[in-house]
DNA sequence: GGTTGACTTGGAGTTAACTCCAAGAGGTAC
DNA sequence: GTACCTCTTGGAGTTAACTCCAAGTCAACC
């Protein structure tokens, strides 16, 4: 289907890291052909893109390991997938609703900036006052 | 006005990361008292404070150097503050977005995992069907 | 048939952000 | 006055997640 080269291009990492993800077991084995080299099939880009994403969101490496194992161990491990990514769905939740907090306060600070450059602005354009 | 065995209780926050920050300029330098020991104010427990939330919402460390170096040089600066918290604040969106995205595709993931179940728990119920 | 370029592997190196350690000093408790 | 505890410093070590490197293979073009 495809080679390295254009998994990498597609989904913006580096051939180094899509090596790094199949060794450490991050997406399933990769096959390769007679020559040895890689051949990514659709599902291999489909895991790719699934893993990029989660990873982007902020779920560690090792979490993911562990739900692409059980994902190999098929159907008997369904609950157990289930709960990882309840777990995991939960712990971003967190996550999200600590950034907005954060959010917040970066624009209150932000607004008092703003606040404080339009009054010294004022008194530069009014200096008899 | 308290320790830093305090500080570290108060903010959950190892008295190493303590120091270390204040080593590499997270936050400012705090006071020792005559025998040589950290005595943090209260506006040092601010910055403390400020920093840890901060820091939880993932920005890089580097840039948070930068804000208080920005800060310590006085009311010239309060351009290039605001301008950084700006934006910080773009790129936390951006984070935020795209971990939204992430959720909303987990409990699609989930819900599909409990109608799995769901199917397989009612074939064992009536195993004639 | 030799050179080029994209690929392979295992393993070493890097970066950010801590975290730990050793050696030493000050204050308090017996 | 010595044992103990908490603190100090500078520097080394750790962890996660890549990122880079050297040595080698293979197909293709000239």
């Amino acid at each position: 289907m495809c080679t390295i080269a254009e998994v990498s291009r597609k989904f913006e990492l580096s051939q180094d890291t899509l090596r790094y993800y199949e060794r450490v077991g991050l997406i399933p084995r990769v096959n390769r052909n007679k020559s040895g080299i890689r051949d990514y099939t659709e599902e291999d880009c489909r895991w790719v893109e699934f893993i990029k994403c989660m990873r982007s969101a902020g779920l560690p490496v090792e979490v993911l390991i562990e739900y692409v194992s059980l994902f190999q161990q098929g159907d008997a491990t369904v609950l157990a997938r289930k709960d990882l990514l309840i777990e995991q769905r939960n712990q971003l939740m967190l996550r999200i609703e600590e950034m907005q907090k954060m959010m917040e306060r970066m624009n209150d600070k932000i607004d008092r900036y703003e606040q404080t450059i339009l009054a010294a602005k004022k008194t530069l354009q009014k200096p008899e006052e």
